[in-house]
DNA sequence: GGGCGCCTGTGGTCGGACCACACGGTAGTG
DNA sequence: CACTACCGTGTGGTCCGACCACAGGCGCCC
């Protein structure tokens, strides 16, 4: 009685094996023949299994041989979570609207939770970026930067879920920001409405005044996405 | 020059389709061989391409033949992102806590953004939820109307995202969390604790005040979690 | 002892084959 | 004429065997 779909036995051993601690990050799986011949399923099903855990961002397939060969189990969380939100909203599934306020809601969050004043050399990688963004020359170096930043600044919050989910909301939403930077002539003005803001946040962290930081996130998201056009 | 990998090929090709709105959801592919043939890549390729989709909620699959047959995009985000939070919390990178303090930025967040009373008949739902656990005969009973309680709550936001998310991120942990349920003996009593709670959550909504609202779900969701060891 | 080349095992791809299934038209039946 | 039973057809699901490119490790040769 084993007759569920061979693809999702494989899965079934494989996730068993990480559930078990038997496999963690690092390690490598059997080799397809293998892990064929052992289930008693074809090599495309084990193929077909270890596709879908590759694109779930838990194991990462290379040829050759040695120890850096094959099937490696890693942790890429927003690998998945990025592919599977770009293609939602390209199916207008998910508004890019709800995105944008779903991105407030944990960053938000993420600066709430702050109640104490946060070391000067904590925050220095942000002050940096913050020197690139005046330094950039062209939206899209600004864009990077800024993506940069604000993910800099959850991080602090040492919330790895909410880190993630926000990386993957701005990459699944890239394509829209990035276009609506690109139409607008004026640019230059945005930045630098957005560079104070910027600094604004900076130093509501560094009072340790999460509500106050929280607040500034929100108006600076939710302000430039209405600028954009995209609530 | 189409060297990108053959499966790659596919998934790009379906995902042009549905950029371009060519592809929406409830429209059948070409069948996989079909597709094999116009692509020139082989079956298996395609194969691996179409899995990827699915385990992604962007394609549901059936054999047979007619309408309903083949493969006819869908979209169902919470499919992808469960699997994906699951094997990743399994892995021991993605650490319960975080989620949980994810999930009340979620939650918390969706409510401060009510400034307006709920009218009572939307909250009709929520009622009939909280009757229901009221007369749950166990842990088990009690937890899924929890669950569909809060997801109703959160959808009264109207941010199809974070309902989303938030049911995905509780699906990941359901189990964490149900063990905990079982294994106090005293989950009578917080079940009086955690319906109170969610009472002055709704009168919170009722009245308008999402700030009110805000603080009492995340006292009841970090009080539970801290008793469940989850924290 | 050091450098070079073969040998092995890996994932990647392909083609073909068979299966179970569900639909749709068709022939047979009342 | 209406209804039913049947079979053909196209679908995804699975399996098998084959070949390829690649990377590492081994042993041979200099």
């Amino acid at each position: 009685m084993t007759s569920a779909q061979p693809y999702l036995r494989v899965i079934d051993d494989i996730e068993a094996s990480i559930m078990s601690g038997a496999l963690t990050v690092g390690d490598r799986l059997e080799s397809e023949r293998a892990l064929a011949e052992r289930l008693g399923v074809s090599r495309s099903s084990v193929r077909e299994a270890i596709r879908t855990l590759s694109t779930l961002g838990v194991v990462r397939s290379s040829v050759g041989s040695g120890p850096q060969a094959g099937a490696i189990l890693i942790s890429d969380v927003e690998l998945g979570w990025t592919s599977a939100l770009r293609l939602h909203v390209a199916m207008r599934s998910l508004p890019v609207g709800d995105i944008v306020r779903t991105r407030v809601m944990l960053e938000a969050g993420a600066y709430r939770d702050v109640h104490q004043p946060v070391p000067r050399e904590r925050l220095a990688a942000a002050h940096d970026l913050i020197d690139v963004m005046d330094a950039s020359q062209g939206p899209q170096s600004f864009h990077h930067a800024d993506l940069a930043f604000h993910l800099e600044l959850v991080k602090l919050s040492g919330n790895t879920v909410a880190a993630m989910l926000l990386s993957s909301l701005r990459a699944a939403i890239e394509g829209y920001v990035a276009a609506s930077f690109d139409s607008r002539d004026d640019w230059g003005d945005v930045a630098v409405t957005l560079q104070c803001e910027h600094r604004e946040l900076v130093a509501a962290l560094e009072a340790g005044d999460g509500e106050r930081a929280a607040g500034a996130a929100a108006r600076h998201i939710l302000g430039f996405a209405r600028g954009a056009a995209l609530l």
